[in-house]
DNA sequence: TCTGGGGTCCTAGGACCC
DNA sequence: TCTGGGGTCCTAGGACCC
């Protein structure tokens, strides 16, 4: 049987602020949100005080910081940075990884024979991690990639400390889909399991149990999947080769409320110049620009959601086109008197610049597009260290105006910002 | 007073094709 | 009056993930 494992750092922001913090080792750790928001990551200790995940931080502020807890702005930098260098280690361990998010990776233990050959892997691969970048780490491993989401779960709550656990015999995988609820189940959300309990269903197990065409007719294909891995079966690959994005979003709350559309208009300039960059990082050229404003979701009295699309003549990846088209689309969507408390930009519908159709009758001066790579390179390697030069529709300030009061050195990333010793 | 940001996949339905 | 069958492509909306 073949085996996967999953590897998913512990408590990441947290323990990321802990790497050149040693003197907060035992210290309760938050890491807020944009703006100081809200709660995004939490250490062990500070979960273990009932600080809830997406918790607002003016709620539990006081409290927590009176009972000796250290909070940090999100240092997304650092973050970066550490997550590179424990995918990097990963990746020099087997042949095939499959990186899902800033400190998830799955890997394929195709190498491997058996189960304490897998054990003992984990246990090298995590210990090499703490070593090399101190992040701590748990390893799931299991011949599916919803039971390694199951095993690294339960290696979470071992007490051998080693946190690797190896679910492979049906034996063992029933005994533990008994005691999980299914809304612990990767891809069964928030929505699904309330469905399923409405159906009396509410253990792993009892779902693994289900029928596969009632769940495939009453549901989706895609928990059809979930089932099935749930019994051990194989559905959902290693996928090593990542898919270029099909979009691209740039969007920010505001710490204060904004009314006004010329500073609405500056603020969507700054998200159009950063989604222009990352399309270009892609590689992509883009076909549709799209806006959306909105008013905060609790506001009850005065709600508005603006979100509407331009459509581009053809494929471009021009900062000053996708600025006209996201003024333009701000300038239809935008409805005086409501104070507006996020927005953002979203580039879709893109194509590969070797296969762009070009318009067989004009050219993109004559369709008013501005279209030139050279420039656009050159903004970008003159902006790529710092910024250097503006569109004149943005504002100062970078993407908003964003409030981080208790931010960490980027340690790793900034020659002015790196530590020091005495 | 203060409540994150960035993605993916699937499905249904409509437009359109031969 | 009777009006086929088999496709593709696109989009919006809903679900999920971290």
């Amino acid at each position: 049987m073949k085996l996967l494992a999953l590897v998913d750092c512990d408590n990441f922001y947290a323990s990321c602020e802990r790497v050149f913090r040693p003197d907060l080792k035992k210290t309760p750790i938050v890491v807020l949100s944009n703006n100081d928001g809200c709660v995004i990551a939490r250490s062990k200790e500070a979960k273990a005080m009932g600080i809830k995940m997406g918790v607002p931080w003016f709620q539990v502020k006081e409290a927590y910081l009176a009972q000796g807890g250290k909070v940090f702005s999100s240092n997304f930098a650092l973050y970066g940075d550490l997550s590179k260098r424990v995918m990097n280690i990963l990746d020099g361990m087997v042949k095939r990884i499959e990186i899902y998010s800033i400190d998830e990776a799955f890997l394929d233990l195709q190498h491997i024979q058996n189960k304490n050959q897998a054990y003992e892997f984990g246990v090298y691969c995590r210990n090499t991690i703490r070593q090399w970048v101190g992040i701590p780490v748990r390893i799931g491993i299991a011949p599916t990639k919803t039971l390694t989401k199951v095993a690294s779960h339960i290696a979470k709550n071992t007490n051998d400390g080693t946190g690797v656990y190896c679910l492979k015999k049906q034996k063992d995988i029933f005994h533990i889909l008994q005691t999980l609820p299914i809304r612990e189940i990767w891809g069964v959300g928030h929505n699904l399991s309330r469905q399923l309990n409405q159906l009396g269903i509410y253990s792993a197990y009892e779902l693994a149990q289900m029928d596969i065409r009632f769940i495939r007719k009453k549901f989706s294909v895609v928990l059809e999947r979930t089932v099935r891995e749930l019994r051990g079966e194989p559905c959902i690959q290693i996928d090593d080769h990542s898919e270029p994005k099909k979009q691209i979003v740039v969007s920010r709350s505001f710490r204060d409320r904004i009314e006004s559309l010329s500073e609405l208009k500056s603020l969507i300039s700054n998200f159009a110049v950063r989604a222009g960059e990352k399309l270009r990082h892609e590689k992509q050229k883009c076909s549709q620009v799209s806006v959306f404003i909105s008013t905060s979701r609790f506001n009850k009295q005065l709600q508005y959601r603006g979100f509407d699309s331009f459509q581009l003549p053809c494929p471009i990846d021009d900062t000053r086109s996708i600025l006209m088209g996201a003024n333009k689309v701000l300038n239809t969507i935008f409805k005086h008197g409501y104070p507006y408390a996020k927005a953002g930009i979203l580039l879709s519908q893109f194509s590969h610049p070797a296969f762009i159709q070009k318009s067989l009758f004009e050219t993109t001066d004559q369709l008013h597009l501005k279209q030139d790579e050279n420039l656009m390179q050159t903004i970008d390697d003159l902006n790529s260290i710092h910024t250097q030069i503006y569109y004149a529709s943005q504002c100062s300030g970078g993407l908003s105006p964003i409030q981080k009061k208790m931010v960490s050195p980027k340690y790793t990333t900034n020659w002015w910002e790196l530590p020091t010793t005495k």
